[in-house]
DNA sequence: TGATTATAATTAGCCGGCTAACTATGTCAA
DNA sequence: TTGACATAGTTAGCCGGCTAATTATAATCA
């Protein structure tokens, strides 16, 4: 997600900045600050996974399963609750069920609809992951207290508020440019 | 990075809280909010850059070269300041110079030696998109004032301090002894 | 009824990461 | 001088996302 590991320095940030005027020096310091702990903290827990034999992909879905009274659910769900498309889903179906972690099995009634169950070797897996799981996220966060987490999660909640302004077609129309396009 | 869009609810995080007594909720909750914030930013990010024909990749490229006071570095360099592969930045540097954005030129002294530069059009391109780019920035981090981002970047440092914690060999029982920054 | 449309899942093929192998060039010491 | 090694960049091929097209089944209505 943000590869960069040169993350710019303030001398650089303050030469861009008088070429583009509009450059917030802060806003974009703490901006990429953001993204950078992010990507790391990523990154961490699918070495973390990893070392369970799972990926990131494959242990959301074991875990989507297991959240079900039924422990199973339909693909199209999993896909949108995974935030991922169907087509990646069954993908990733494939390769849980070629290791024996998850069943589908086809409706009787609507042959059109598969249903993902989890099996006792895919619950089995995540009673290994998600122990050791926890307790790295504890540590992970032993640093904060409650109120520092809260308050961590509120400024969250305000940056991401913003992220429309991201988006937007063409900008915060300060000064309309010309391009084409 | 983080696909998942239903992230567990406080009635789920309990559940698994009961299975797995190691579950810290409050720990879990804030780190799964940071991922899940970041990873919504960053895709903005990328449907910003792409509005004006670039990808996250390319653009740091550009932005890396343009930080050098020659306009031109070399692959490698590039490839370790961007935190890709060296063969990534071979294909990244193909595309932008395919568009004209940068130039390859072959040292004359050590036939092994490339150096990329930056070209008018890959300057030019970056006096497009550079303005929208920070106008966005500066638009969503309008909502916390100089004390709220430095006190957000201060929590992301004590965060980053903890992730080595999500690498260790197994599990946080035994320290790893990272320590840096 | 039977043609049309809608829906669920899958398949096909693209793209941008990666690692590992390869090519070309330079360096150094026997 | 030349053979072993080192270095810079590229190429080859894998993998997991994606979109778009396809297959199979169900639902609708003239």
């Amino acid at each position: 997600m943000l590869q960069l590991r040169d993350l710019p320095t303030p001398e650089i940030l303050g030469k861009f900045a008088r070429r583009y005027p509009d450059a917030d020096v802060t806003a974009v310091a703490t901006f990429l600050h953001l993204l950078r702990v992010a990507t790391d903290l990523s990154m961490a827990l699918d070495a973390c996974l990893q070392q369970h034999g799972l990926l990131q992909g494959r242990w959301w879905v074991l875990l989507l399963l297991m959240r079900e009274e039924t422990l199973s659910a339909a693909p199209s769900q999993l896909a949108e609750k995974a935030g991922v498309s169907r087509a990646t889903m069954t993908g990733l179906i494939d390769g849980l069920e070629r290791d024996g972690l998850v069943r589908r099995v086809t409706d009787l009634e609507d042959g059109r609809r598969v249903t993902v169950s989890l099996t006792d070797a895919g619950q089995a897996t995540l009673d290994e992951v998600m122990p050791d799981y926890y307790r790295r996220i504890r540590q992970l966060m032993s640093g904060l207290d409650e109120a520092g987490r809260e308050q961590l999660q509120s400024m969250l909640k305000i940056v991401h508020a913003g992220s429309p302004a991201l988006l937007g077609r063409d900008g915060p129309a300060d000064q309309p440019e010309n391009h084409e396009e």
